[in-house]
DNA sequence: AGAAGTTAGTACGATAACGTATTATACGAT
DNA sequence: ATCGTATAATACGTTATCGTACTAACTTCT
């Protein structure tokens, strides 16, 4: 079961890899575009929450993004210490992409599968979530 | 759905470096310790097919396991171009911890989800393998 | 107000993963 | 036999990721 998992994974990253190669961009980058372009603006904090990466990490991510002119860091009124990185034009531009990447997959599953199997895959994941309970997210 | 499967690994990925933690390697290392545990020696390029690594990143992997006396590079006398690698003593032991803390919770998971549930994730991994087809592995 | 503790993000040196070029062996056609 | 091609693995320079230490800003408690 683990190892189907991790099987479904790696084709995932395969596909993203792919289309993120298409760009000039890594993985990581990709995954930051698009989360950006489906949620608008939004503060490193958070979006390390929804990443393997560890926080220093996307630090480096978002240097990259920025110096190819995809993000803007932006100060944030509410809490001066936090950042809050927005898509430029050209990001944008890249972010759809790589959503309209993902969201054909999506809906090809969806019309290959059925909503019972999906249940399954989400009580596996939630499953899951409650047996590895690993305590701190970073640190 | 592709989230779903993206947390499921990042879970997994999670647990495997807090067990890989606690023996001071990697999680790709404990990767290949592990399966060398459960499926005796095996060829470089074998192991490479299992994994998101490249070829490259494996002989390096290989290097640091060989260079900690966890395993052996041994000749394959089928096909001498290929090398078979093998578990030592220590790597044996350290083997078993990882495939342990990896069945524990493969069988906790099966207490917790039904049979109907297994098959709708291994239904969403097919679909998914089907739609996005990846052509070349390495390359 | 001020000290202690928390949280957001970064800097920087260390390690791991990668991509490409290279070596050596095996295979296939002629 | 041998020439060309494919395959197994490595070497090595490049890039990405990580871990730790650090700064700045917020919060809480007194």
């Amino acid at each position: 079961m683990l190892a189907t998992i991790e099987r479904a994974a790696h084709l995932i990253g395969a596909h993203f890899d792919n289309a993120a190669g298409k760009l000039g961009i890594t993985q990581g980058e990709a995954h930051v575009l698009a989360t950006l372009s489906r949620n608008g603006p939004t503060a490193i904090g958070t979006l390390h929450g929804e990443f393997r990466h560890k926080r220093s990490t996307l630090t480096s991510i978002v240097d990259r993004l920025e110096q190819r002119d995809l993000v803007r860091r932006e100060i944030n009124r509410r809490d001066r210490r936090s950042l809050v990185i927005c898509l430029t034009p050209t990001g944008e531009q890249a972010g759809k992409q790589v959503t309209t990447v993902l969201d054909q997959v999506e809906r090809a599953l969806r019309e290959t599968v059925t909503a019972r199997d999906i249940k399954g895959l989400e009580k596996v994941t939630e499953a899951l979530a409650g047996v590895v309970h690993h305590p701190a997210p970073d640190a």
